[in-house]
RNA sequence: GGCGGGUUAGCAAAGUGGUUAUGCAGCGGAUUGCAAAUCCGUCUACGUCGGUUCGAUUCCGGCACCCGCCUCCA
């Protein structure tokens, strides 16, 4: 039985969903104000292995993870580059989806974009507002009135008073607003910024609006997942509550959403990875600095070693550390031809595997499994454990390259400079002549290029990038 | 100030009231012309002080240190 631990209740819960068999999961996207860095790349991955993993085990999935292109961060990078608005996000969004590609990320179900979704939005404010629940301050902005949502702050465990007597937000200046903690709906329109027009005047959507307008019109009023990066909880996610629920009949005891995942931070140098900070790399830079081959698959394995509720470190030796790994587990499928595999969960091995991944999305204790495959495999050279290692890496988005490929890397395609062929089969013709000093020779040489020799049985000689 | 998370061997990282997590690295052996890869064997653990218990790394409490949210943030 999959279980998933649910920041609402702070427990792991059994995994139930509205319909049999039916997930809607929504996964709060990028800004898409520049390119991403590997700290969204985690929380990206973490929810695409959860989409993977519970369609592999015959969930229908219906995933959206949104765009969002209206923002104060794209409009202020708009105006820095001079470039129309809707240039810069039509770049950026282009530019996600091919990093989140080179990830291996499946491309969500549905990735809604804000700026088609105004009308719903204000939808959702015109229903808070005849609620009482939405205010127009005297500045022409609309805020939601948190001291009017009863369960405000019941996913971050906070309470309206405590935050009140808080330092930091008893220092923010409440404007407008009539209680520090409302936020904003709608913005008024303010020149030389995009605007739409409404029955609240011109103006533009708040940030929270967003994504509960985009659950609503793709899914629905209530989903079965809503993910995001830790972060997200407060105050994001705690207002998508606000909003939704705020529109429900008062005590229909409905939910937005049943489960509440968030994915832990990456972490470099033992602190929060952040563009506010400036000490995060873009996926697209760490890709460019890994064999194009390998990159990708490296880092997403990378992101996986750590089960998604854990902090991880980022640092150039534990990115290498997972490439080594992982090189072993091609090497293990390279030398033997995995035998197609029809997913039998009554199999000793992949009933383990699952019950790890049932457990929360343990990908940490899933590995372990499938190392232990790995070690037979090397032992047995057997077709089928090598059918099964690649099967079950398959339902989380792991080992399907081509070996051979994958383990040579793009030297394989001249990238090394030099023929490697014809330096391997001199150096085998002077194995034949007894001329080892020469055949070392010539190791040595492909060895400072990056290249490790394999001497196989059969005087077979196999190279792999180092 | 409020709230939350963490501290596992050289490194990375799961988990468990008593029985090997796992990977990388190390050490010994097999194999190899020598290596590499692989296999076999093997050494380093559970922040600290108390409590509960026949027994705690694992439950409870105190303490220390680290991190995060409370402002845009994955």
């Amino acid at each position: 039985m999959q279980t998933i631990y649910n920041t609402l209740s702070h427990q792991k819960e059994p995994f139930v969903t509205l319909e049999p068999g039916k997930v809607r999961m929504y996964v709060c996207g990028p800004t898409v104000y520049d390119f991403y860095h590997i700290g969204n790349a985690r929380t990206f991955t973490t929810f695409d292995t959860v989409y993977r993993w519970l369609t592999a085990t015959g969930y229908e999935v219906n995933y959206v993870r949104n765009i969002t292109d209206i923002d104060d961060k794209i409009i202020e990078r708009a105006n820095q580059n001079n470039e129309p608005m809707a240039a810069l996000t039509e770049r950026m969004t282009l530019a996600m989806f091919e990093d989140s590609d080179r990830l291996k990320l499946l491309r969500p179900v549905h990735s809604p974009r804000a700026t088609q979704y105004i009308d719903a939005m204000l939808d959702i404010i015109r229903m808070l507002e005849s609620k009482g629940m939405a205010y127009r301050a005297d500045n022409g902005d609309v805020y939601y009135a948190v001291r009017n949502f009863e369960g405000y702050g019941k996913l971050s465990r906070r309470n309206l008073d405590d935050m009140r007597a808080g330092e930091r937000v008893s220092a923010a200046s409440a404007g407008a607003k009539r209680d520090p903690l409302d936020f904003v709906l709608w913005k008024a329109a303010k020149p030389h910024e995009p605007k739409w027009p409404s029955m609240f005047g011109d103006g533009r959507p708040g940030w929270h609006i967003e994504c509960s307008a985009m659950c609503r019109e793709v899914l629905g009023e209530q989903l079965d997942i809503h993910g995001g990066g830790w972060d997200l909880q407060f105050p994001h996610h705690e207002n998508e509550i606000a909003q939704t629920e705020g529109t429900f009949e008062t005590g229909s005891g409905k939910q937005f959403a049943r489960f509440w995942m968030h994915a832990a931070f990456l972490n470099f140098d033992q602190e929060k990875m952040s563009k506010s900070l400036g000490n995060f790399f873009t996926l697209r830079e760490v890709l460019n600095k890994l064999d194009p081959v390998q990159g990708g698959e490296t880092v997403r394995f990378f992101l996986m070693r750590g089960h998604y509720r854990s902090e991880i470190n980022y640092s150039w030796d534990t990115l290498e550390d997972a490439r080594q790994t992982l090189l072993g587990f091609y090497i293990a499928l390279k030398d033997a031809t995995p035998a197609p595999t029809v997913l039998d969960w009554s199999n000793p091995y992949a009933a383990r595997f699952r019950a790890a991944m049932e457990d929360d999305f343990d990908t940490p204790a899933a590995f372990a499994v499938l190392h232990e495959l790995r070690r037979e495999i090397n032992r047995t050279k057997s077709a089928e454990m090598a059918g099964w290692l690649k099967a079950l890496a398959g339902t989380i988005g792991l080992l399907q390259d081509d070996p051979a490929q994958f383990i040579q890397g793009a030297t394989a395609s001249g990238g090394a400079g030099f023929d490697i062929d014809a330096l391997v089969a001199e150096r085998n013709q002077s194995k034949q002549d007894k001329n080892f000093a020469r055949a070392d020779e010539i190791r040595k040489q492909l060895d400072a290029a990056g290249i490790v020799l394999e001497d196989k049985p059969g005087g077979v000689t196999e190279w792999r990038r180092k």
